[in-house]
DNA sequence: AGCGGTTTCGAAAGCGGTTTCGATTTTTTT
DNA sequence: AAAAAAATCGAAACCGCTTTCGAAACCGCT
């Protein structure tokens, strides 16, 4: 800048302000610095401006993993909103864990940033540094991974509802004596899949129905499936709290020897890249991911941008089945919702 | 700052050398400062640090995508360094478009990051820009997608390497009549992989043997894969250029009623998260994507940190074979070569 | 007491911008 | 032609931190 100022024989402010289209300056030198700056490929130091501003025209990201659909997509969703509005993002993987995540927060809030979008690692139960942060009137979104006692906006899917749908569509296409594989009973999206099925095996009246809790991997879920299956020949039907898990029961299944959907049927949730890949392709609730990233930085922007915070609202976004192989075929279609926000 | 300042009835400066821990400071004052930091949970800006310093600490990563098994180990990986040595990524993903590769690279050099990794895009041509950039000296690694034109030190794997074992373990597994998927013909990648295998052909005096390219995703690979056996009916071995395009490969086969691998062996390359669960588990090979990734970014902190640049190297990290079942078994075990840097 | 040497500290400049405010010039009005 | 108003510019302060450099205080020693 101190560069343009020289040449051109003008103040830095002036350049300054000939940047940002003040009244103030004259149209000739305004154009004067506009030509130079695009020859000379000038931009200010961010840095710089964010230090006077106090703000540093940035968001950070935490996630439990990046190499994963689900996320991978709500970045996607983030991205496009943050960079049109002039936002930069600023993504951490926690690897779901709660060391981690903490240690990538204070970075990020270390890192001056504006606000933080947050998908909490699965055994996260302290929030005392969150709850402060949020005391400080610090801006943050919670996606995905919701928390009842927070009282930040959060960006949730509707769990109960898919777990309803999931639970229905398996009772419709004949199943009577279904088990859940629910993920670990501390995350909050387990806790509510989990309400979901057992209230629509109760409203259904079905004879036998169990649930059984693992992590959200293909080697917990297939131990749990091995034994829950073990235990319980008649199981015919399994909703699976994620499509990882659902590929862990799939191959428990095989494994004992039963045909998929014919002997089982199986249902999953999340739609993961792989899951149409799978043999048989499996059925699964897909969720709007690209659109709750977008939902999580608007609603984040409106609170960093406006002085009077609203309530901390939640949106729920609505699941969506998608029916392929590993389940019967349905006598009556079911009907599937609207992608709706 | 100025409130420890205060409080404490010092100065600024002093602070500032007290939490550096500045020889010039008593072990008293250094003493009632970190007490008061640690009590505040004080940390300095680093806006103003990284104006001060002209570093920000952060560097940046433009990746095709981040929801890839590949990609998101290489980001773990420059995570693991970086993080220890005090930087920060700023993480990018272009989504294999060269637009957006071109403008989150301006946007990270305009946020005054440090260096940057970069796994160009497929199509990425005009390189104009990043020889600006390096000729003025601004650090860059190349990582996974090579490139011949430009000075910067690159991360690859050995893809021509790879793709002779791969070649290899098909032939000695008893296949004779050999196709290879490849990927866009202008990425580095695919090239040298295509190299390996018509090469290995040639050496072993296969009576045939074809090669066809695709993009890197399954539709492409899939009406590639069913042209190519449509065709050449007597194909009997299939290496392709990647997991995701030998899974098209396999779903064609499958369609055409072959079996895998009694008619027809697949082999893949990268070893997606989800390739073992394919039916039958994908024979394929395994980038060591965690060491590349901190490769990475030693080789970036190296340019960063030192004044004298040395030459632009290229550091080549060894494939590794895994053996599963979309290849048949095979009568000489292969020797699996270790992981080297 | 006077001297050099060591500690310990703070004032000030600077990093690269932005913005306020007063000065100067130009234009308009009377 | 003088006064008022508007347009245009630059000096300076500031954002929060680091570092240089000089001042002050303290030390032991002759």
């Amino acid at each position: 800048m101190c560069d343009i100022a020289q040449q051109l024989g003008i103040s830095v402010s002036t350049v300054s302000k000939a940047m940002k289209g003040s009244y103030d300056v004259s149209q000739a030198t305004q154009k004067r610095v506009m030509e130079l700056v695009r020859k000379l490929d000038y931009e200010p130091n961010r840095h710089a401006q964010s230090l006077y501003h106090k703000r540093s025209y940035t968001i950070g990201v935490v996630v439990p993993e990046l190499d994963n659909n689900f996320f991978g997509a709500i970045i996607r969703g983030m991205e496009n909103i943050a960079y049109k509005k002039g936002y930069n993002l600023m993504i951490c993987q926690s690897s779901e864990s709660t060391d981690r995540e903490l240690s990538d927060i204070r970075n990020l809030i270390n890192n001056q940033v504006d606000g933080l979008v947050l998908a909490l690692a699965s055994e996260t139960e302290d929030l005392r540094y969150l709850e402060k942060l949020l005391k400080r009137g610090f801006p943050i979104v919670l996606i995905d991974r919701g928390n009842e006692e927070l009282s930040a906006p959060q960006i949730l899917v509707d769990d109960f509802g898919g777990a309803v749908e999931a639970t229905e569509h398996l009772i419709r296409s004949g199943c009577q004596r279904l088990a859940h594989l629910a993920g670990p009973p501390q995350l909050y999206n387990a806790q509510k899949r989990q309400e979901g099925f057992e209230e629509t095996c109760r409203k259904h009246s079905l004879p036998q129905y169990t649930t059984r809790h693992c992590a959200f991997n293909m080697e917990d879920s297939f131990q749990a499936a091995r034994q829950l299956l073990e235990e319980n020949e008649s199981i015919d039907g399994v909703f699976a709290a994620s499509d990882r898990i659902a590929i862990g029961a799939m191959t428990a299944a095989k494994e004992m020897g039963k045909k998929i959907p014919e002997d089982i049927s199986i249902i999953g949730f999340s739609d993961l890249k792989y899951s149409k890949l799978l043999e048989p392709s499996l059925t699964t609730l897909a969720q709007p991911a690209v659109e709750m990233g977008k939902k999580a930085i608007q609603e984040l922007l409106q609170h960093i941008e406006d002085e009077n915070r609203p309530e901390p609202k939640k949106y729920v976004f609505k699941t969506k089945l998608v029916i392929r192989k590993s389940t019967r075929s349905c006598p009556v279609p079911s009907d599937v919702p609207e992608l709706t926000s």
